[in-house]
RNA sequence: GCGGGCGUGGCGGAAUCGGCAGACGCGCUGGACUUAGGAUCCAGUGGGAGACUAUCCCUUGGAGGUUCAAAUCCUCUCGCCCGCACCA
């Protein structure tokens, strides 16, 4: 042992915990189990600091529950399907299988350096077909549960990418991965009814209490559920049709001056056909239609609408009012009409403004806000407020108009009360090759039908020519799309599009329960024992996207019996960024440091306990080259003191027992500090301040073996100080705590150790330092006994000269004693 | 606009239940060892006043408040970050 040399070590160790299979981890009923789990990343080829930090993250949690007794369950995996690496692959002209095998190849190498412990026994890949197939069963799960359905709507293209998107991978009117501008283009398309779920996504987020907040409300708002009146208005000139529309304002129907519908709205041909409108109407719609999401639902674009020529009847009031065709009602939301109530709405205010539409106020402020008379006040307004114009329903409460309102349409059969959610289907047909097949059969006989399951998997083609325009790519593969029906056995067609990739990570924590599995996508009983995760570890962008559809599925399969739990994660930890000089790492700002540059200059020790001690794991990261020396120093400080203890001669006589002062404080150091760092990572996850902590213990260890002279060291405490030391450094920096545990002579391998218990007693002081305060200022300290009385303080306080001055002439008015921490003397 | 979060030395951060603000690390200053130091060790390091001793004052974005005592609780306010947003 000659020089802390982490490049020697570190593969050593690695080498050898692979050889043993240390973490490998089966089901084991007698014991506690513990699931930790970080996203699985999609295999770019490149590691980068994101996931060395969220599987630093995920690493110290599994080796430390490990020492706690847990039987510990961390598994590592490959989200391999996907358009990056199909677009890797056409750039590269390699078959993304080629791409992803190589990519794989290389991110585990990387992965391994970092001596993070997983179970690669359990390794999966989403695109291999052993997986794919499971993916495409529950597909057809889906299918039979009638939660995929197919369907013609408009819906989100992404031109660069050629698919289609799900509204959550559509950001501000961005495609979510390549920021292009998402159109619009009405297609055939394959949905999951995750809005069948929408209330218990909702609702459940309430049982997850280790999530962290904005999470919850990221979904919360995601789902966005509100509760109103759907009110059907009749057409004048069109008994056989009705227009419905959504209002959480039921109590302000009587202020109804027109309505608006949004230019997708279907029944918007059929009332302006065959009239002297028509061109004119039909040709504004198409306009609008065209604009892209951004121009037409940001705030600031004008409001524009057209009247169509057509009325409608306020169902109460039996008014007429006309009906427009206006950009800001949108299709997917509510019924995609709106009544307009410029009175008492911000948006139908301006609206009705700049189209010279009548406003009506309804809704009188209540007294305290409208003035004395309560008869002139400024509109909109949008508060609550007693009813007015409102025939029968005049002097409610908004409130309870609604609700009398809602009760009153409801008995004409023309309105119902309503929930209405802003989630929308999950839209998951993808024009690209690189994703699991949708195992679906046309027939022109027997229709749609669904791939028997025993025929599953249906396959990718090999890769051809990937580059051509035609989408979607698998339709120019004749072999593929020329079939059997699996009912009549006639000529039929197979479905083209394949899935969404974030089908196959809404069920991959399952998969690793039972990977190599055949007969079933996972074994019922593995999965019940280490379901649900107990510690999930990833990016904050996933806060909607993966975690809401896994919760879906999830969800699913729990109603199908074939899980037990109803939610997948049971702690959700949302990491932080990593920042380097101000801005986020990346190749166009040039401040990327790689892992692997970091591994081979300082050893991935050293990277790991940077990462976890430079700040808390769910906050922002800055990374800085010279915090990286520190953590490096300290190593080696460690390090040192091992080399230093190999050398001296072993055991003696000296600490028979007999404690002396510095060896009581030692000991008081070493157990404090198993204390905190065992409070730091179990309950508080703040790795920063437990590496802290046994930095100071390093401090005090170089402070006592500077104090006492060699010959005079209590070897038998340096000996279990230096143990422990080493064991509680395990996690943070797992190779050089193994070479340091062997150096130390001792058996095994440290991360087999049982986690040690701080000894209460060792604790105990008997004398401690209290802070004298005059009127709550600082003016003293001194030692005291500790639990010392309040008598014995207050004289020994006075004792002090400085206090006896301050108190000099002064009454003494209160005595406040914090026990072993401070007396604070109330004077005037 | 709605919702969530954050604001502490030169920097990253700590202060866990209202009880010594600034742990730990970086950086910086001085020193030791050394041919050398980007190795290592020692001392110092929030700002100001002061005989640079004692001691005192100021300090957690800002202003108030509650309290014996506030980074921590309350009110207002400023700034930054994130999510959603013409959602009827």
């Amino acid at each position: 042992m000659k020089g802390y040399d982490p490049q020697t070590i570190e593969p050593k160790w690695q080498r050898r915990w692979a050889a043993e299979k240390s973490d490998r981890a089966s089901v084991d009923l007698s014991r506690p189990k513990y699931y930790v789990l970080e996203m699985f990343p999609y295999p770019s080829g490149k590691l980068h600091m994101g996931h060395m930090r969220v599987y630093s993250i995920g690493d110290v949690l599994a080796r430390f529950l490990r020492m706690r007794g847990y039987n510990v369950i961390h598994p590592m995996g490959w989200d391999a399907f996907g358009l990056p690496a199909e677009n890797a692959a056409i750039s590269n002209r390699v078959s993304p299988d080629e791409w992803t095998e190589k990519s794989v190849e290389q991110m585990k190498r990387q992965q391994q350096r970092l001596g993070v412990s997983y179970d690669w026994d359990k390794e999966i890949n989403t695109s291999s077909p052993d997986y794919y197939r499971w993916t495409q069963w529950f597909f057809l799960l889906m299918y039979e549960r009638g939660l995929a359905y197919r369907k013609r709507a408009a819906v989100n293209w992404c031109p660069h990418c050629r698919t289609v998107l799900a509204n959550e991978q559509v950001e501000a009117g961005l495609c979510w991965r390549c920021e292009s501008e998402v159109e619009h283009r009405e297609r055939e398309q394959w949905f999951f009814r995750i809005t069948d779920y929408a209330e218990r996504l909702l609702n459940d987020l309430s049982t997850l209490e280790d999530w962290p907040e904005r999470v919850q409300v990221m979904q919360q708002n995601w789902i966005g559920r509100s509760e109103g009146t759907e009110i059907s208005f009749q057409i004048k000139d069109f008994p056989e049709e009705s227009l419905p529309v959504f209002t959480t304002r039921a109590d302000t129907l009587f202020g109804v001056t027109y309505m608006v519908l949004a230019p997708e709205h279907p029944l918007l041909p059929r009332l302006v056909a065959g009239t002297k409108r028509e061109k004119e109407v039909m040709e504004f719609a198409a306009r609008i239609r065209r604009e892209s999401e951004i121009e037409r639902t940001s705030e600031d674009s004008p409001k524009v609408g057209l009247f169509t020529g057509r009325y409608a009847l306020n169902p109460l009031s039996g008014e007429a009012v006309p009906i427009l065709v206006g950009n800001y009602v949108i299709m997917t939301y509510g019924t995609g009409a709106v009544m307009g109530v410029p009175a008492h709405d911000e948006r139908d205010y301006l609206f009705a403004r700049s189209h010279n539409l009548p406003v009506k106020a309804v809704i009188r402020p209540p007294a305290a806000e409208a003035g004395e008379e309560g008869d002139s006040f400024e509109l909109p307004y949008t508060g609550e407020g007693l009813m007015i114009n409102s025939g029968e329903f005049n002097g409610l409460g908004s409130t309870e108009g609604a609700a009398a309102i809602t009760k009153k349409l409801q008995e004409q059969g023309c309105g119902r009360f309503k929930i209405t959610y802003r989630l929308r289907d999950w839209l998951i047909s993808r024009q690209r090759y690189w994703g699991a097949p949708i195992p679906v059969i046309y027939c022109d006989r027997c229709g749609t039908v669904p791939v028997p399951e025993s025929d599953l998997p249906v396959l990718l083609p090999p890769a051809a020519d990937l580059s051509g325009d035609r989408v979607p790519p698998l339709s120019h593969y004749e072999s593929f799309v020329h079939t059997t029906c699996p009912i009549c056995g006639g000529e039929a067609r197979r479905e083209t599009d394949t899935m969404d990739t974030f089908i196959c990570s809404s069920w991959y924590f399952l998969r690793y329960t039972s990977p190599q599995l055949q007969d079933f996508p996972f074994d019922r009983e593995a999965a019940d024992y280490w379901m649900p995760v107990d510690q999930y570890i990833g990016g904050i962008e996933h806060a909607v996207l993966h975690l809401l559809y896994a919760r879906f599925f999830t969800k699913v399969l729990y109603d199908a019996s074939l899980v037990r739990v109803e939610e997948p994660f049971s702690r959700l930890l949302a990491q932080g960024m990593v920042y380097k000089d101000g801005a986020k790492m990346s190749k166009s700002k040039g401040n990327v440091v790689s892992p692997d540059e970091i591994v081979e200059r300082y050893g991935a020790d050293t990277g790991r306990l940077f990462i976890l001690f430079a700040a808390p794991p769910e906050k922002d990261l800055d990374w800085n080259d010279q915090g990286v020396e520190g953590c490096h120093r300290f190593l080696k400080r460690v390090w040192r003191l091992v080399e230093e203890w190999e050398k001296e001669p072993r055991g003696g006589e000296r600490g028979a027992g007999v404690l002396g002062a510095a060896e009581i404080e030692l000991q008081r150091a070493l157990h404090g500090t198993i204390k905190k760092v065992t409070v730091d990572i179990e309950e508080r996850f703040n790795f920063n301040t437990a590496i802290s902590a046994v930095m100071e213990l390093v401090n005090a260890i170089y402070d006592y073996r500077r104090g006492i002279a060699g010959e005079k060291q209590d070897r038998v405490l340096m000996e279990e100080v230096f143990k422990t030391l080493t064991v509680l450094l395990a996690p943070f920096a797992p190779h050089l705590a193994e070479e340091a545990w062997q150096a130390l002579g001792c058996r095994g391998s440290v991360h087999k150790q049982p986690w040690p218990d701080y000894d209460p007693a060792a604790l105990a002081v008997e004398e401690v330092e209290i802070v004298i305060q005059v009127n709550g200022k600082v003016r003293g300290r001194m030692t005291v006994p500790a639990g010392a009385g309040e008598e014995m303080i207050m004289e020994r306080a006075c004792e002090q000269q400085r206090i006896a001055e301050l108190l000099e002439g002064k009454s003494v008015l209160r005595r406040i004693v914090v026990p072993d921490k401070l007396i604070n003397i109330v004077i005037r």
